[in-house]
DNA sequence: TAATTTTTGTTAGTATACTAAATATTTTAA
DNA sequence: TTAAAATATTTAGTATACTAACAAAAATTA
């Protein structure tokens, strides 16, 4: 057994279980979609805008360039997106979902496991919001650098 | 903009942000401290422990065998641990960390952002609790497939 | 005892995900 | 108008993380 010293240590612990989970699940998608999260969140974005670029879905899903290129790499060997180069700006890859992408997300394929859906979605409303809002904060807190240094004068 | 139709996907959106902010302070760590955060993870399992085997340690950290094997090999090639074919049971491999990797942790690489840390031990404990249980039940809602095939008759 | 199953660890193959550097193009400034 | 800066994307290199398949050894069962 674990002996846990620390309560940020659990909270490191309990965030990797549920690391492994979605990742767990998303290799399981690719058995029966043959597609993962990654590459199914990039593509509804794709989708969302019927033509974009990668930096946009960059932003959008909050992965760096390069991450996103090899997803769009992956997309494309699967004919899921085609790829075509600006006339206006030559720098720019225009991006479009395939017919074949598009019905993918007829059959909707869950972003999470179905049955943390279920349980989810059985919670009262309140609980699902503060659960999100948990889950927000702890992002923030995590990406606190960035947000602003006059922050970090009151402590310490 | 991401327009947010569904609260549960906006539940992922969050992890997703926390995820990369876990990944990116690994990378930050390999930097200062010649380490990750999963490395360390790893490594302070095994001066627990002193002398452990690979099969406890993907336990302990809930990562399959095959990954915990990637992990030991790095450490080794940096000279943090070493690997001794045990004597009693010839399948298994005996592992212990060098001098150098104990001095690691007397510097103490915090595993999660420094400013997570900060701001969450100035929390009321009771919000502290909170937010880890959060995660906790996250967490069992993500594994519940393993946990019980009865609940689900109940749903559906 | 012999055959089977389980345990333990590694290897192969794939997908994510990052930074830094390279390439090409466009915009801005001198 | 040319040089410098900014933008857009890809490539190279590394680390995580998985399953499936393999090999070797140990434990169990027939």
């Amino acid at each position: 057994m674990l002996e846990k010293t620390d309560i940020v240590d659990e909270v490191l612990f309990a965030l990797k279980r549920i690391i492994r989970a979605i990742d767990l699940h998303s290799k399981k998608l690719v058995a029966e979609y043959g597609i993962t999260v990654p590459q199914a969140l990039v593509l509804k974005r794709i989708i969302h805008y019927k033509q974009t670029v990668s930096s946009i879905l960059a932003k959008d899903v909050n992965l760096s360039h390069a991450t996103v290129t090899s997803i769009l790499d992956r997309l494309e060997n699967h004919h899921y997106i085609i790829r075509t180069p600006s006339l206006d700006d030559k720098r720019k890859i225009l991006i479009e979902a395939t017919e074949q992408a598009v019905n993918i997300f007829k059959n909707a394929p869950p972003l999470l496991q179905e049955e943390f859906i279920t349980a989810f979605r059985q919670l009262e409303l309140w609980e699902q919001t503060l659960m999100l809002s948990t889950l927000q904060r702890i992002g923030v807190m995590m990406n606190a650098k960035n947000l602003s240094a006059s922050l970090l004068l009151a402590c310490e």
